[in-house]
DNA sequence: ACCGAGCCATTAGAAAACCTAACGACGGGA
DNA sequence: TCCCGTCGTTAGGTTTTCTAATGGCTCGGT
C-alpha cells in the first residue's frame, strides 16, 4: 500500500465525526466538493468503501468505523504531542478603539472566531492612540495621516477615512438630496473629531443648531440609528448598519479626508507566523487582497 | 495552532529515524530540498526547532523527541488500522516471455522494487503467449501485431519492434560497417523467431552457414556477447547490454518490423489502483509519458 | 404524484502546495 | 588547506488541492 495521504485521513475522520459532509466542509473551512473528493481519494487509495452516502448524510462502513477510530486515537497522541510542543504563541492582543470595536470589530467576531478557532484574541480598548510600542503578539489599528514611523514596527494602510453623513431610515425626508446648506439645517451628531464643526469651518457656513456632541463615534451613531439627527462618520464603522437598514447614507463631505486607517504589529525574525495571519486576515477584510510585500 | 500538516509530520518522522534528512529523502523518493523544506514548515507551524542541524546528519532536540515519539505510535496505529482495512490488491502477477524477463525486467527490478515497495510481483515465466484470460491484478506483455482483441482487456502499445544484428565488442572487425551480404557470411545465432532465416529468405540471399539455432533469445544474445557470432534482436532486450557494453550494434534491417510490444491488463470497474500505477510505471519507461487516453 | 429541500458527486479551471535542480555554506577529516 | 559529506535556500515547473457551478438522488410535504 502506498503510504496513505495523512492530511486525507484527518478530513475523513471530521466527517466521520459529523456524519455529513457539509457540515464537515463548514468546520474545516473547506467546501462540499474539496471534502468529497479527499475521501473519494482515500477510498481509491485503500482500495475500500468508508462511508455509504445517503440522502440523509453519510454512515460508516465498517472499514470507516475501524479507520475513524484508529484516527481518533492517533490524532490524539499527535495533538497532545504538539501543544506540549507548540511555542504559544496563539495569544493575540488587539488595541483598537472603543467605536472600531463597537462599529467594525464587533459584527466581524464571529468570522474571526472561525477563522482563527486556535486563537485567544484579547481586546484591549484605549481611548486614544496608545504611547508605548508593540510587543510580541500585539497588533494596533488607529487613523491616522501616515504609516507608523516607529522602526520596530511593521505597518500597513488598511483604507482611507472615507467619511459619510447618516440617519435613521425613519428620519428621511422628501426632500433628499439636500446641499450641505440645508443639511446644516438639521440636528447634526458628532464625536470628538468634531467634523461637523470643521466642516462648517471650512464652508464658512454655520449651523442653525450648535452640533450634539458625543464621547464616541459609536454613541453618535447610535443616536442617528434612534432619529435623533445626522451623524457623520468614516465609512467603515457604518457598513454594518447600512447593509442592516439601520441607517442610511445621505451625503458625502465634497473632499476625501487626508487621514487614513493603518494597522501597525511589532516585527518578528521567527516564529509569530499565527500573527502574520492575523494580519493577513484583516488586511483582506479591507479588501487588501494578500500583496506581502515586506 | 492551526491543524498541522500531517503529511510533513510523517516526514519528520522519517527524518528522526534516520538521523539524517539525505537518507530520509531517498526512502521517500524525494529529494533533499523537499525534505528540507518540509520541516522547516512544521518548525515555523508550532514555532520550535524539532531538529539540530550538524555537519555529521541532525539529531533531534526535545521537542523533537517528542513529536518523534508520538508519531511513531501514532502511525503505528493507524498503519495497522488501514492495512485491516485495505483491500489486498498489492498482488500484481506479471505473465512474460523469458528473455523479456532476462533481458528487460531484470536490470529494471531494483528500480521497480523502489517505486512500488508495497507492492508483491509474481512473475510468471511462458514460453508462448498465453491462452487465457487476465485476472484481476494480472499484466501480460507480448509481441504482436495488434492490441489485444479480448473485449475484457485493455491493451496499450510499448514499442515497435526494432531489430538490431549485434555482437561483442571483441568480435569487431576492421571492415565494419558492412551490407547485408558481408553480414551473411558470419557465424549467426539466431532465436525461435528465425529473424535471420526470414531475413536471408526476405532478401534472396543464403547464409554462408546455417544459422545457430537458440530456444531463447537471451541465449542467442548470450551467445553473440561471448564472441560467438552475430546476433539479432528487438532492441528493447538489448539495451543493458549495449550501455554495459557487453554488445555492440552493427546493423540494422533496412525496413521496419510489422510488430511491436502490447501489454495488456484485465479491465477494472473499481479498486485497481495499484494496478493502474504499475502499468503507468511500464508505459513511462518505454518512453510513453502519461497519456491516459482510456 | 409532484415539487422543493437537503444532500451528495462530478467537472473544469484557478489557486496553492509541493518537488526538483542548482547553487552556496559549513564543519570535520586527510 | 583542501576535499567530502552534509544542510539551507531559491526560482521555476509540476502536481495536488480547492472552488464554483452543475446535475442527480432521496426524502417529506401538498
Amino acid at each position: 500500500m502506498p503510504p496513505a495521504n495523512l492530511n486525507a485521513l484527518r478530513v475523513f475522520s471530521t466527517v466521520a465525526e459529523h456524519g455529513n459532509i457539509q457540515c464537515a466542509a463548514e468546520v474545516l473551512n473547506l467546501s462540499r466538493g474539496a471534502v468529497s473528493q479527499r475521501i473519494k481519494q482515500i477510498e481509491l487509495e485503500i482500495g475500500t468503501p468508508l462511508l455509504v452516502r445517503g440522502a440523509r448524510g453519510v454512515s460508516l462502513t465498517p472499514a470507516g468505523k475501524r479507520c475513524h477510530a484508529a484516527m481518533t486515537e492517533a490524532l490524539a497522541i499527535i495533538d497532545s504531542a504538539l501543544s506540549d510542543v507548540a511555542g504559544h504563541d496563539g495569544w493575540i492582543t488587539l488595541h483598537i478603539g472603543p467605536s472600531f470595536m463597537a462599529k467594525w470589530m464587533m459584527p466581524r467576531m464571529e468570522r474571526f472566531r472561525k477563522a482563527f478557532p486556535w486563537v485567544s484574541l484579547a481586546t484591549e480598548i484605549h481611548n486614544r492612540v496608545m504611547d508605548r510600542g508593540l510587543g510580541r503578539g500585539e497588533i494596533a489599528i488607529w487613523p491616522d495621516t501616515a504609516p507608523d514611523p516607529n522602526p520596530a514596527h511593521q505597518s500597513r494602510h488598511l483604507t482611507e477615512l472615507r467619511l459619510a453623513a447618516v440617519c435613521s431610515p425613519d428620519f428621511l425626508r422628501p426632500d433628499w438630496p439636500m446641499g450641505p446648506e440645508t443639511l446644516l439645517t438639521l440636528p447634526l451628531l458628532q464625536d470628538g473629531h468634531r467634523r461637523w464643526d470643521r466642516l462648517a469651518e471650512a464652508t464658512g457656513q454655520r449651523p442653525a443648531h450648535a452640533p450634539l456632541n458625543f464621547g464616541r463615534s459609536a454613541l453618535a451613531l447610535d443616536a442617528a440609528m434612534n432619529g435623533h439627527g445626522v451623524a457623520i462618520a468614516p465609512h467603515h464603522m457604518i457598513e454594518a448598519d447600512l447593509r442592516a437598514k439601520r441607517l442610511v447614507e445621505i451625503w458625502f463631505p465634497p473632499e476625501p479626508s487626508n487621514e487614513g486607517l493603518y494597522m501597525s504589529w511589532a516585527k518578528e525574525q521567527n516564529g509569530g507566523r499565527h500573527l502574520r495571519r492575523v494580519v493577513d486576515w484583516f488586511l483582506v477584510e479591507f479588501g487588501q487582497g494578500h500583496r506581502r510585500q515586506e
